[in-house]
DNA sequence: TTAAATCATACTAAAATAGTAGGAATTGAT
DNA sequence: ATCAATTCCTACTATTTTAGTATGATTTAA
């Protein structure tokens, strides 16, 4: 599980659209200004929520960045994984090099980053860019 | 939050720790070979691990590390921040020349982070490092 | 005395992260 | 038709972190 600022970029500025969803599109401009992010750093990170449809783009004068869907549709897992392509914390079989191999003592600690990764997930899943937005409060659900 | 392998190794050690307990002291030499991890590796992360009385040290010949309680009594979370000095995912007075200053729309995520940082604490909480060998103890008597 | 072990510190290679840079394409407004 | 604001695209780069090396000192059982 990759959690870094590129990630927590991402949530930001997603919040961001949704406060000002209504406003027509919103410039990466104004996002930069507001959120004090890099512009051509949140370029690089809006191609990637576009590509994942959380996103959809206005070219030209006048033009920005729109919600794919409103902001109780969006996850706040699918943003984080659309801007870090990997999702997964641990896979053994691709360090099999580095002696996880699946089986004896090699691999104790298997099952506790799987599941931690499971639970990660499922913190995410229950969040959406609605609950962010909305009074800026997470609710325990 | 910081999760890399160092914090992986050092739960995988401290697993291996309390898989041979009733054996005396075990060597980093066995460790290392045991988990495929670099013995120089090994005794950097065992310093921190001592300096939080998760593990007492025997010097010389024959020598090697205990573990500091029993495994029923350590966390996970305990050897995870034992490794990684830093626990919290995001601090944002630390990171207040970037723009996150706890107001307004500049610090929207900050809660999501906060909860995550505890969601994530509170599993490593709930985990004993006898949770990990239970299974494993069968195989090795 | 010796070998096996911890302890301590400094250095370094590799990888990931967080950007920069420089433009090309699109489009609303004048 | 032109201009300026914007997305789009690709490559490069600086910084930081991670993971690991290197070297040697100290301790102690045999």
């Amino acid at each position: 599980m990759k959690l870094t600022t590129k990630g927590r970029y991402a949530v930001m500025a997603m919040a961001d659209l949704a406060l000002f969803k209504d406003k027509g599109p919103t410039s990466l401009t104004d996002i930069s200004l507001r959120q004090n992010i890099s512009l051509a750093y949140l370029e690089q990170i809006f191609i990637k929520l576009k590509y994942k449809n959380l996103v959809r783009s206005v070219r030209g004068a006048k033009g920005g960045y729109v919600l794919g869907a409103s902001p109780d549709e969006i996850k706040i897992s699918n943003i984080i994984s659309a801007v870090n392509e990997e999702v997964k914390m641990l896979n053994c079989k691709k360090e099999s090099k580095k002696g996880c191999n699946n089986k004896s003592t090699k691999c104790i600690t298997h099952n506790l980053w799987d599941q931690l990764d499971q639970h990660i997930n499922t913190f995410f899943e229950k969040v959406k860019l609605q609950d962010l937005v909305k009074k800026n409060q997470i609710l325990n659900k």
